[in-house]
DNA sequence: CTCCATAATGCTCAAATAGAGCATTTCCGG
DNA sequence: CCGGAAATGCTCTATTTGAGCATTATGGAG
């Protein structure tokens, strides 16, 4: 089944979706005055991705990358808007902490949300969401041309942007990005843009600022993976300073999310799973009652190398 | 921070792990004898990676697959046992059911427990386990040069293999794989495993059937991903047949996930869940009470976009 | 024809978690 | 000394898990 035909020859380039964050909101790493992700060419002198990626990232921004994973590969033939050979993008999400970004390389961090306005519901649904979004994706769905075709577009926008009452699930910041790509409300969409919005009385609504290429959708991708993945791994953790108070670790957890989470819950989690214990020290300036200041206990990564079973799982071997 | 050097050129093949199940093992589809994945060339003619994985799977086996999600893009540079050019492997894992593979195809279906013995935990913790890996592993564990280097391979192995009272995780196919690979017990490992094995006394025991290539690393990938994944998505049923018994439903996640599941928390489960309905149809020959036949709710795969949270969510914004 | 092994199903009970909130404590700035 | 803002401690209830017991149906063996 193997074929030996000649394999088609291309360009691969690695893509990083850096990410760090402050109490305010989570950060991202750009290039090209905020509208690229950092990029390179994997070069055959790398040994492997991810030390490859790891290489020109840790060049670049002078400052050790700590938890990084690969992300999605992408290699849709219109990605490239009008290249001449076809590339393929090996996507990385990588978490640290913020350091000033070296001005001669041209990058800087930016507020993720400035992309995706729609996807900080901390103060509840943004302006943005109810105001354009909403009725945008119900006219795009009136527009289709199939009774069923109307159908599936106005279920997946109901899903997706909890149009009919569901409750909001931050994980789907993709799929809601490639709603609103598919119904032209991006500029990225570009040509399909026109079509979709055939029927539209108005111009496209300026929705978050845009990025080149495909980079949002990766950036979405990569918000997706990542809020995800802070419910079952002590991830996290890699965003914080050496030591932080409870209140700081939820801001995070809730800039991520961006959503508001239950404070005395939220401590009781994090004190049952005991990802964290005390420095000793305390800060006062919180504005309140002082508080103590925690480390992440580093010891849970090799314990809890379990994860959260959802089988049933028999005791014995009957 | 974008490279515009020239990149580096190089061959893509899509590989796939695609995966059938029955109630006695869950099976994979192999080519060469059962000694590599299927694998194909990434042409240009393909709209995408993964209708280029459709296309020529289904053009092999003349049979829809149903679930397709991209898996892992690898690339090491000692992937290729002496390649001329060095190339890019895009794999993804998909779900069917299993049909007759064509002959003339040289494809054909393989229980996947034929490669990871050690992963079948139904009766207990199989022998090759206990007499031949746990032992080998703690060896191995003592070679290490350096102190630090002896306590962290122990650990490891430890977790992994579940070698000092833990619970068996058997999400860790992939992780399983690796410490074998790592410690020379698989022929795969080649160069790297005389090293390993240097104060060994005894040769590298039989650790399942070896693949070509890293096709075994890609399938542990597999595995671990279906595993992680039959929990909070309902893609067991992408293996089903349109009807089925509960115990049939069961004894396939149990061969997945090579651990036996308490029948009646399954059966609650699956109830809760409302991922089944009855067909109305009765089968008699269970060797006991005639059974009820279910079919998949197709129906929650829309209603379900919601996934568990593990977030101490507010309700309020505050 | 009865007994039995094998499953399918129904239910129960206790322990562990999750969801919401109330009550106190402690420090800061007037 | 007082009010505001957080940090912390606890409580209470509703669910969700983990383990098992009990009952019901069938086919086959004696």
């Amino acid at each position: 089944m193997r074929e030996s035909a000649a394999e088609a020859t291309l360009a691969a380039e690695l893509i990083a979706v850096m990410v760090a964050a402050n109490a305010t909101a989570p950060r991202i790493l750009t290039v090209e005055d905020g509208r690229a992700l950092p990029s390179g060419p994997f070069a055959s002198s790398h040994r492997s991705l991810q030390s490859g990626l790891r290489a020109w990232v840790e060049e670049r921004t002078r400052h050790p990358l700590g938890y990084v994973e690969q992300l999605y590969t992408f290699a849709d033939r219109d990605r490239t808007s009008g290249g001449t050979r076809r590339a393929i993008s090996i996507s990385y999400l990588g978490l640290t902490r913020e350091a000033p970004a070296p001005p001669e390389t041209g990058a800087s961090w930016q507020d993720w949300y400035r992309y995706f306005p729609w996807e900080d519901r901390r103060e509840g649904e943004p302006a943005v969401s109810s105001s354009l979004i909403a009725p945008a994706l119900r006219a795009w769905a009136k527009t289709a041309p199939a009774p069923w075709a109307r159908r599936e577009r106005s279920e997946r926008a109901a899903i997706a942007f909890s149009l009919s009452g569901q409750a909001w699930n931050e994980e789907f910041s993709l799929q809601r990005y490639e709603l609103l790509y598919e119904a032209g409300l991006v500029p990225e969409a570009g040509a399909a843009a026109s079509a979709a919005r055939a029927h539209a009385t108005s111009p496209a609504p300026s929705l978050g600022t845009p990025m080149l290429h495909d980079h949002r959708r990766i950036l979405a991708t990569g918000i997706a993976r990542l809020r995800a993945k802070i419910k079952y791994r002590p991830v996290v953790f890699e965003l914080m300073p050496p030591a932080f108070t409870l209140l700081e670790l939820q801001l995070v957890v809730e800039a991520l999310a961006g959503m508001r989470l239950h404070k005395q819950n939220f401590r009781r989690l994090v004190a049952r799973q005991e990802l964290v214990e005390e420095t000793g020290a305390m800060i006062a300036e919180t504005g309140g009652r002082p508080a103590r200041l925690f480390r992440f206990r580093r010891a849970v990564l090799r314990e809890r190398a379990a994860s959260g079973t959802k089988l049933p799982l028999l005791a014995q071997p009957r």
